[in-house]
DNA sequence: GTGCACATGTAATGTGTTACATGATTAT
DNA sequence: ATAATCATGTAACACATTACATGTGCAC
């Protein structure tokens, strides 16, 4: 039961919304909001191949006879959705607002034809408890440290991070707002 | 001219800050804001040596005649001052910005006592740069998302990041005036 | 015909993670 | 006494990064 890396995850689930080759996989990874991940030839292809030895995707050669370009387009198995669906379906729990923030968006934007609403609207309900949580420990952390007689820059970053985490609070309840009145 | 780990750096400035062992240091990093890093034995105890080793940290052994739990206490040499404050005064990227924000938060943390304040809003004008050019390519790629027929968790996960990006842009230009009045 | 984008791959290296191991001291 | 905390360490493993390597098709 060895836990996959984000990288793997991240290439089930754009797999899974249009069957492409690794090389369209780093253009992806080199120009879209998914920059965070290294577009690298030698993370990529040695991920794609882990997941083929998995059998959760599997190669189609290309345009017959013979693509001279050597194409390989990737699609996802049936194994392969059940373990995206799996890994999105997760509980949101405290350690993954502190130190999987990241890979908790990814997961909550690959839900999109792969669980029901209900599941999205799920996750956003749990992410506010977590993260609201969390946040408010920050914040009691905050008050220790002080009245700051002068202003000192670890304050000041401490305070970032607050920040941003409310920011994404605020999105997650605005987000949970609107799935639960949209109609269908 | 090998590039040190986040955690090389994070080490370096908790140990200029206070020497300390590295179970202090494990510590610090399971209980306070700094969470983000591994608190295991194995990477921190691997981490000093490679840094003792580099001559940047020195340890020496405490209170004599012998201290029975063999805490090893470190400190900061002068070199190690100087890699501390040559690492947080690098530029600030467009690629630190998309990649490395934790470890830009980090740098400006560790700006207090090691340099000028000049520094620090320099620090907080390039950041304030590059961020807000990449916050434009994000909207730019947003608007390219097309009018949302229906509401899609993807489109709202980008949202979530530009969100947080803005946030952060906000807490700098805040942080930029804070530090321009203050006087001192 | 030269350069660039396409397309895939391997090898060396470093480092983080997990699990294991050891032993001393303090609290109950 | 015995459990928890203090304190440091190693070994196996997986993975990402960088650099290198190879070859095609197309545009100018």
């Amino acid at each position: 039961m060895k836990r996959q890396s984000s990288l793997e995850f991240a290439l089930l689930g754009l797999l899974q919304q249009q069957a492409q080759s690794g090389y369209d996989l780093r253009k992806t990874f080199a120009t879209t909001a998914m920059r965070h991940f290294s577009d690298s030839p030698g993370s990529i292809y040695p991920a794609l191949r882990r997941l083929e030895e998995r059998r959760w995707i599997t190669a189609e050669s290309p345009a017959l006879p013979v693509d001279p370009r050597r194409r390989r387009v990737f699609r996802l198995t049936a194994a392969g959705r059940e373990t995206l669906v799996a890994r999105i379906s997760l509980p949101v729990t405290r350690q993954d607002v502190i130190w999987q923030l990241p890979e908790l968006m990814l997961r909550f934007a690959f839900m999109d034809g792969n669980v029901p609403r209900a599941t999205a609207i799920r996750f956003l309900t749990d992410f506010e408890r977590e993260l609201g949580g969390y946040v408010e420990e920050l914040r009691g952390q905050w008050e220790q440290m002080g009245s700051l007689v002068s202003i000192h820059t670890g304050v000041l970053a401490f305070q970032s991070g607050i920040e941003g985490f409310e920011a994404q609070l605020e999105w997650a309840r605005r987000s949970r707002a609107l799935l639960a009145e949209e109609p269908r």
